[in-house]
DNA sequence: CGACAAACGTGATAAATGTCACAGACGCAA
DNA sequence: TTGCGTCTGTGACATTTATCACGTTTGTCG
C-alpha cells in the first residue's frame, strides 16, 4: 500500500483523503497477458497502473485486434474513469502487456476523493485530456497517414532508448490494426532502405533522422 | 450575458462563482462558415456554445478534411479545455457549421472555477469523457467499418426526425474524410436498394431499419 | 542433436478506396 | 429563358491494403 504514495498523485493528499483512499483501495498484481476488462464489462473503479504496462484495444468484427493505447506507471485508465463518472459500460479490452500490479479504487471512494482533493481532480483532468489527445492523433493517423507512415511511427515511438523495438511482427501488426504480412513487406522495405536492421522479434533504428520524416507524413 | 445562466452548468454556481464568471467571459456571436481555431493556436479560453453549432475536424497533408465531431448548444470544446488544463496548442482545426453564439472564459478564469466549482468540476470531466467515447468511437469505426457502413451511420445519425440529411454529398465526403465520387457510388447502391432516395443536397432515409441493420456492420 | 513451434518472407490475387476526367442535371438570378 | 455555378453520375484506372497459401528461418527444449 506503501507504493501508492510513491505516485507523485497520491503525496498531497490530506489526511482524511489518504484514509478514505486505503479504505477503498485494492492492490492486485496480475500475470502478463491476462484480460483484465472486457467490453460491455461495468468498471469497478478507478484503475491505477502502479508497475508494468496494460494495453487498451478495440476488436473488429472480423476478428483483429487494435492497439487504441498503453497504459503506463503512474497513469490512470481513463475509460474506467468515464464509465465511473458517467455511469457507461465499458468500450474497449484491457489486458496486460507484462506482469503488471495495479491499484483499484472503487467508484464511490474515487468520486468523493474527486470532489474534495485538487491533487485527485488534477490526476482525473489530465488523464483525461492526454487521453483525448492520444485519441485524435491517432484518429488522424489512421484517417490520413498510410501504414508506412504509422509503422515508422510506431518503430519510433515504441523504440527504446538505444533505437530497439522488441516485437514480434504479428504484435505489431495487432497494434496497428492490419496483417502480418502487411508489416513483413513494409519492414523489408525499410530494411531495404538501410533506415532498419531486424531479427527474430525486434527492430534496431540504424537512421532514426529518416524514419523520422516518414513519421512526418510529409514525403509520401 | 443571462444566457449563460440558462445553461443548466451555471445554474448551481456561488455568488463569488457568479461575479467571476462574469468578469472572465466575453460572448461572441459568430456567422457561419468561420474558421475561429486554427491547429496551432493557442487556445484562449474555454468555449461554451450557447447557440448553433461548431464543428472539429483535422486536415490531412494532400488537403481533405475530416469530421472528427461537433459542439452544440451547452456543450463546451474540449480541445481547448486540454489545451487550458495541458498549456497545450490547439490540434485541429474549427469552424462554425451555422452561425454560432458562444461564451469565451479566459483561461485563468476557468481554471479558477475549476478548483472552487463542483459544477464546473463536472461540466469539465463529463465534456472531457464524452469526448473520449465519441473518439473512440470514431476510432473503432475508422479503423474496422467499410465506408458503406460509414455513411450509413451517418446518414442514420444526421437525419432529422423526419429521415432527412441536408448535406450535400461533397460534405458528406469531407465528414467521412473520402472523396465525393465514393459517396456517390454508394449512396447509389443504397438507392437501387430502396434504402434511400436523393435529391439535389439532401437524402431521404425511406428504409430505417436496414440502413440500420448496415450500420452495425454485422452484414458486412 | 533433432524436432517442434514460433517468427518471418513472398508470390498471387482480390477487394476497397482514391484519383482523374468529363458529362449531365438542377436551381437560381439576371 | 438563358446562362452560370453548383451538385451529381460515371467510366477508367492506379494504389493501397487484405487474404490465402505456402516455404524458410530461427530459437528452444527435451
Amino acid at each position: 500500500m506503501d507504493e501508492l504514495y510513491h505516485l507523485p498523485v497520491f503525496k498531497h493528499l490530506t489526511p482524511g483523503g489518504r484514509q478514505r483512499l486505503e479504505s477503498g483501495t485494492s492492490i492486485k498484481q496480475i500475470k502478463r497477458a491476462n484480460r483484465i476488462l472486457y467490453k460491455g464489462a461495468m468498471a469497478s473503479g478507478a484503475y491505477i497502473v502502479l508497475r508494468g504496462r496494460l494495453r487498451v484495444f478495440s476488436i473488429s468484427p472480423s476478428g483483429t485486434e487494435a492497439t487504441l493505447y498503453f497504459i503506463d506507471p503512474g497513469e490512470t485508465c481513463v475509460l474506467a474513469l468515464n464509465c465511473l463518472f458517467q455511469d457507461l459500460r465499458y468500450p474497449a479490452w484491457v489486458e496486460t502487456e507484462t506482469d503488471t500490479r495495479v491499484a483499484v479504487v472503487t467508484g464511490p471512494v474515487y468520486r468523493r476523493l474527486f470532489t474534495e482533493e485538487a491533487s485527485i481532480q488534477n490526476l482525473t483532468v489530465k488523464a483525461l485530456s492526454t487521453s483525448v489527445f492520444r485519441l485524435m492523433n491517432a484518429l488522424e493517423h489512421v484517417h490520413f497517414l498510410k501504414l508506412e507512415h504509422r509503422l515508422a511511427n510506431l518503430i519510433l515511438s515504441g523504440a527504446s532508448s538505444n533505437g530497439t523495438l522488441s516485437m514480434t511482427q504479428q504484435e505489431i501488426a495487432g497494434h496497428l490494426g492490419t496483417a502480418r504480412e502487411v508489416v513483413s513487406r513494409l519492414v523489408k522495405s525499410f530494411v531495404e532502405n538501410n533506415y532498419i536492421r531486424t531479427g527474430r522479434g525486434m527492430i534496431q533504428i540504424t537512421d532514426a533522422r529518416a524514419m523520422a520524416d516518414m513519421v512526418s507524413g510529409e514525403i509520401p
